[in-house]
DNA sequence: CCTTAACTTCACAAATTTGTGAAACTAGCG
DNA sequence: CGCTAGTTTCACAAATTTGTGAAGTTAAGG
């Protein structure tokens, strides 16, 4: 019944797929097309489209493919490749995506505690407030740690199970 | 110069918290007036705060209080507690509330995990996008169990540092 | 160099989100 | 039972965000 090698195999299937996942990323904040295009990739056999691919599939306008894969660049999310001898582009995800990304909140951690420093500093550490906030700043600075932590045990769990990527 | 116990002590200072960290919040998919809410009630001394002191701090009508607080308190990052023989609530931050959020990310997790399920199903587990996904979803699952343990260890080194909460 | 395919930027219209004032509840208190 | 302080709901205006078509930019290929 299903040819698994057919290139449009299941096109009701991947959309499907492709437009609930996208919907979770939403709601859990991030931009409608970059989330469209996101899950579209992933849901592609060789993990890898060109702008009019996208397009295509998404039915938006090469101004929303750019501005999505701007976004996913920035964010790690998506690496951009030139197609050798030609002036098209193809953004990929990678299966190790999601390794990447969340390495990458890191940044986003440290800029917080930069805050939360800042904020003990404003009210005095021996405040009540100033004593919160501090704590807050503790669990962040343990979840950092934590995170890389885990992000290695990943690593190794992953090759055992899939193979080095 | 400064008195560590008077109550307004730094409305400068607090301001400042208040509203860089609320905006680090917002860039993070937060509501902007929820974000403004939890941060004020972390920079305030008690850690709780009636409608009219939130409205009165932030220069927000009653009705953008309580549309805050009805998202906070979804999220487990608020509780509310009616201020007895009175009408009045009050709206409470717990210097535990990030163990709480954390752990509440855990009901978002399963919901993707269900998702990519779904993905893996629907796309075939033997087609190079189905393998993609279904490693998504080995991800997703690794980090489910790893956070639970994560929110373990920070409870213990949490009572080491501070004493119990 | 010129042509042209591919991507990006820009201005704008449409859609969505946000916060408000005012009306509608709720529940203490007399 | 009202009365009224406190909160929530609702309709709407304002602000923001989103996606588009069209113009602008870049670089491959002649």
């Amino acid at each position: 019944m299903t040819e698994p090698s057919e290139a449009g195999r299941d096109p009701e299937a991947v959309s499907k797929f492709v437009e609930s996942f996208a919907a979770q990323l939403v709601e859990a904040g991030m931009q409608r097309m970059a989330a469209r295009v996101f899950a579209a990739l992933l849901a592609s056999d060789s993990g890898a489209m060109t702008s009019a691919e996208l397009g295509e599939r998404l039915q938006i306008s090469p101004a929303a493919v750019s501005g999505a894969v701007r976004y996913l660049a920035q964010q790690h999310m998506v690496s951009r490749e030139r197609e050798p001898g030609s002036r098209r582009e193809r953004y990929r995800v990678h299966s190790n995506q999601w390794y990447e990304a969340v390495s990458n909140r890191d940044a986003v951690l440290k800029r917080w505690e930069y805050t939360l420093r800042e904020g003990v500093d404003g009210l005095g550490p021996e405040s009540p407030a100033g004593r919160r906030i501090a704590e807050t700043l503790a669990f962040f600075e343990f979840m950092e740690g934590e995170l890389i932590k885990m992000m290695e045990r990943w690593r190794i769990h992953r090759e055992e199970r899939f193979g080095a990527g």
